[in-house]
Parts: structure tokens; sequence; C-alpha cells
DNA sequence: GCGTCCAGGTCTACC
DNA sequence: GGTAGACCTGGACGC
């Protein structure tokens, strides 16, 4: 594995709008990472690994200041070269953008004066914010492993490939390893990541999008430029990647049920299970997009991440699904 | 132990 | 355009 030290630090402050939760955004309850399942949280500080342009690593250290009313977000970055001014600029604006730090989410929790879900899940998890990330090929690589496969199989899949193909970074004490690039996956045979991934059937898909990413593909940010609708098509062109992986790696806020989580909101919205889950999803996201409109994304995150208290608030079996 | 079934989708061939 | 069947792997289940 590549391991990289980065010597090189710089710090700034980012302020927020407010209801920010610094620990529900970079620390997910249901335990989905920031960045990279191997980051480091420890009293309220998250050690984390990027890859943004040009495939440059960086590490960062990231904590917060300030009550979920009047929270700052305070970073150090760190990197092989030391950065100038501008690059300092561009990366602390890209962090910004990364944690959602001055999106405006007021629109979203006006919706739980209407509706008792939305009114659960904002006493839950007040402030939690939905997070992106610059480069799009974990993203896909994560949709790949979730696709058919329990999500300890999911795991495995991706641990495999981290551990096998990924980078390492050491910074302020840490290791932290990082998703494996598009490059680098490109170059590996199909057979080879079967064998030593366990990815199976989805080893030429995987290999497929590798290939087309580090070619000529739209960034995370150009994706997020277009509509909603033409970054789904974009995606969708990837051999390997359909309507719930699009959902899945789109930038725009989507609706990605599959069939756990679309039994989990049958559940929530009519109180019982679907005979046919699979059946149901099409019905479910028309459903979402009518009731929530652009925060359906919001609430799918939301959701997910507060499964334990909707089963004990609704008294709902939702933990054994 | 061993065989069978099937899962947190997608593609393709066939109608 | 709609739909059944195949696809890796590994855990659950029945025997």
């Amino acid at each position: 594995m590549k391991t990289s030290d980065l010597p090189f630090s710089v710090s700034f402050k980012l302020r927020t709008t407010s209801p920010y939760s610094f620990a529900l955004t970079v620390h997910k309850p249901a335990g989905w990472s920031l960045l990279t399942p191997y980051e480091v949280f420890e009293d309220d500080t998250l050690w984390t690994a990027a890859r943004f342009s040009s495939g440059e690593m960086h590490g960062l250290k990231i904590t917060s200041s300030g009550k979920v009313n009047d929270a700052s977000v305070i970073c150090e970055l760190f990197s092989q070269e030391r950065p100038n001014t501008n690059e300092t600029e561009r990366l602390r604006q890209i962090v910004a953008w990364m944690l959602s730090a001055q999106e405006n989410i007021r629109p979203f929790y006006a919706l739980a004066e209407r509706d008792s879900l939305v009114k659960a899940l904002v006493h839950d998890l007040f402030g939690m914010r939905r997070t992106k990330r610059l480069d799009i090929f974990p993203q896909l690589i994560l949709a790949v492993t979730l696709q058919m496969a329990p999500i300890e199989r999911s795991d495995q899949m991706m641990t495999l490939l981290i551990e096998q193909y990924g980078e390492k970074v050491t910074f302020d004490g840490k290791e932290i390893m990082y998703w494996p690039s598009p490059e680098k996956i490109a170059k590996v045979s199909v057979t080879e990541l079967k064998e030593r991934c366990k990815l199976g059937y989805r080893a030429p898909f995987l290999k497929g999008i590798a290939e087309d990413v580090r070619m000529e593909f739209p960034t995370f940010r150009e994706l997020e430029a277009m509509s909603a609708e033409s970054a789904k098509a974009r995606l969708m062109e990837l051999k390997g990647i359909g309507d719930y992986s699009a959902d899945i790696a789109s930038p725009h806020p989507g609706f990605a049920l599959d069939v756990w989580s679309a039994r989990i909101f049958n559940l929530l919205l009519f109180g019982k299970e679907p005979k046919s889950p699979r059946a149901l999803i099409p019905r479910l996201k028309k459903i979402a997009e009518k009731r929530w409109g652009e925060w359906r994304g919001y609430v799918f995150t939301y959701v997910l991440n507060d499964i334990p208290n909707l089963a004990r608030r609704f008294k709902l079996n939702l933990e054994e699904l």
C-alpha cells in the first residue's frame, strides 16, 4: 500500500449556519463515515483523509467550538507540500462545501410544523447535515458494493478494496487508510478483483467504472452544477450503475431506496411490511418527492440514522429488518 | 457436515 | 416497453 507522510499543515475556522451539530454531521449515529471507513473519531475530533484535485492526498483534523446554534468548525489540513495563500483559500472553501457548513436547512426544519415524521427526526438529530465529497469514485464503489448484498457483505468488499489497493496517509500521529484511485483499479485485472476483493459479478462493473471515471467523466462538482436529471442520466451511462446506484452517487438529493430501506419507509408511512418491497420502490419514491420535495434526501439520511428512536416512538420493529 | 436458498440491483435476451 | 433469468459470495436454514 502506498503511504504518504503529510508534514505541512494549515489551519482555518469555518462559520456555520444554525443549527449545526458537528458530532452528528461528521460521525453519523448509524456508523457511516464522512470520507473513509478508517477515519478516527475521538473526543469530538475527527481525523480523516481526502483526495482532492489531481489525485493529491490530504489529511484532515477537524473539531468544533460553540453550541449547535452558534457553532464553528476548526480544521487543520495536512499536505505533502506547503500550500500558498490562494491554495489554502481554495481548500478552505472545499472543506466548507464538504461539511455543508453554510447550507440553509431552515426550510427542511420548517416541514416539522406539519409533518409528524420530520418533527420526530428534527427532535432526535437536531443540527445534523448531509455531507459531500469531492471525488466521485469512492461513492461509486459504495454504490456497487451495496448492490444485492447484506451490509456485512458490502463491508467485506469495501474493506478488501481499501486494504488491497487503497492509500495510506500519516499525519498528526495518525495513520488513515483511504479508498483506491480509479487509476489504480483500472490497472487491476477482473480476475484479481474477484479473487482478492470477493467482488463476484461486480468486478467487471467496477473495473469498467474506474476506466471511465479516470478518462472523461464529470467531477462531483460538475455533476452538482448539472440538473438532477442530467447528472443521474450521466451516472447511469456507467455500466453497473442503475437507478439505485445513481441516486447514491449523485450530488443531488435523491431517495436511494433499496429493498431494505423500502421496507423501513413502508412501515413508517403505512405501518405494515410490504409483500413485495422491490415492486414498491417506484411508488415510495413518488410519495417522497410529493411529500418532502427537494428535502427528501435529508429525510432519507435522517431516517437511516434514527432507526432505534423511530422504532421506539412509533412502536415498529424497524431494527429487526 | 452438506446441500439449498436467497439477499440492501443491474444487465441482457426474449417476447 | 416490459419482464424473467443470470450473476458472486457467504450466511441462514433444514436435514
